[in-house]
DNA sequence: ATCCGAGATCTTGTATACAGTCTCCTAAAG
DNA sequence: CTTTAGGAGACTGTATACAAGATCTCGGAT
């Protein structure tokens, strides 16, 4: 019954609509393998069934659905082995990001990357743990923007994206946060050396995998 | 007035439209910052819109069209400078692809590869360059499906289909074809060594690269 | 009790209709 | 001659309607 035409975004619904379901998703309000009736979400976010059709396809692709012709679109399932596959593509992406935003960057990019890191510092602080993940996110997109690739940017907002939902399922939210991490990175890039850049993202990634490894399976220790 | 419901094929007509209209761009019959009309678009496949606008968000969100909100939808456009990015995402993907699959290999790898290879081999003997390019992308997705990871592969397919459109657009069909570095990738695959899986995925990216490079700036010799 | 099938219901697939917005052309004013 | 207001046409955004297929239910046969 969430009415998306409130709130006056002049944005197309179905973009509306894609990223409400996207967060629906995510959040978990939408369950792994719940079906997505089309008529259903459409009278629930108070649209017609054209937008809705829209969005599922754009999720489908960003692997948030699956849908199989004429059955209909469920929510995708994520097993734990499904989830973890994710860490070693963003090992592989975001470690490209990192090398290339170190190879591209200018005198103003330092500044840049630390203004996001600031925000989602003071995110933390101030409790607002609703936002600190997409702080996070942006600082990874604010990572891919300096490297300046832009179909690597189109592939990272999906997968950004895919790993919130993996932390959510897993109620992984970590807890001293990656903000020591991020910083390290942060300064890798500043100094251009594109090793260490690619070294430390790939490692912020490991730490992230390790944090999943004992929310998923806290008998054993993580063997990374 | 391609007429796409002939053929009998009982597959969603927007998926038929999706690949048809994927296949127009990569083949440049629809050209880089073409208008893509809906009306013009779907009267084109006989189809109505709805097939059309679902299709053009997909390939929206694969990078083939830009959708500019109340304006309209254009094919892509692909600078020198962008196309050559596509090397390095490739690179990083198609090297995890490798160092998995060599990881994840079982005795009946070599074989299901080689026979990829075999296709692709007669296609180039007889001539059929159109499907070689198809086989090509066969191939690599058969490693994808080797590694074993999903979302690895959901990022593979729409990359191979992009890094088509790349050799299109600069008419740089490889001469002696990768078959060569093809089979050494899978010999590495089979073998079950990761690093060198990874290093021959690389290189064969890296030789694609050049043979770009090549053919973009005839000028320079490239630097690798 | 179990299995099968015809009908009803639900859901997706596709087309059409209408409303809103942008573009472009024209024409009048400066 | 340039600029700008206005309006027609073109196109996108959204909703509704209808057709086709899938699932479910319930009665009947084995």
């Amino acid at each position: 019954m969430t009415d998306l035409t409130l709130g006056g975004a002049h944005l197309p619904l179905r973009d509306q609509v894609t990223a409400e379901i996207r967060r629906l998703i995510i959040s978990g309000e939408l369950a792994q393998g719940e079906r997505l009736v089309e008529d259903r979400l459409a009278a629930r976010l108070g649209v017609s069934r054209n937008p809705v059709r829209e969005s599922i396809r754009v999720l489908a692709a960003e692997g948030f659905v699956l849908v199989i012709p004429r059955i209909g679109a469920t929510v995708a399932r994520l097993s734990p082995a499904e989830a973890e596959e994710l860490f070693d593509v963003r090992m592989a992406i975001e470690g490209l990001a990192a090398r290339l935003a170190a190879r591209k960057r200018t005198p103003e990019t330092a500044a840049r990357l630390r203004m996001v890191l600031d925000s989602a510092k003071e995110a933390v602080e101030g409790g607002r743990l609703e936002r600190v993940a997409d702080l996070n996110t942006a600082f990874h997109l604010a990572v891919g923007e300096v490297a300046g690739n832009s179909y690597l940017n189109l592939m990272m907002a999906p997968m950004l994206l895919r790993a919130q939902w993996v932390f959510r399922q897993t109620a992984a939210a970590r807890g001293p946060h990656s903000w020591s991490e991020h910083l390290s990175l942060c300064e890798a890039i500043a100094a251009g050396d594109e090793d260490e850049a690619q070294a430390r993202a790939v490692a912020h990634v490991a730490a992230a995998r390790r944090s999943f490894l004992a929310a998923v399976r806290p008998d054993k220790f993580p063997n990374d």
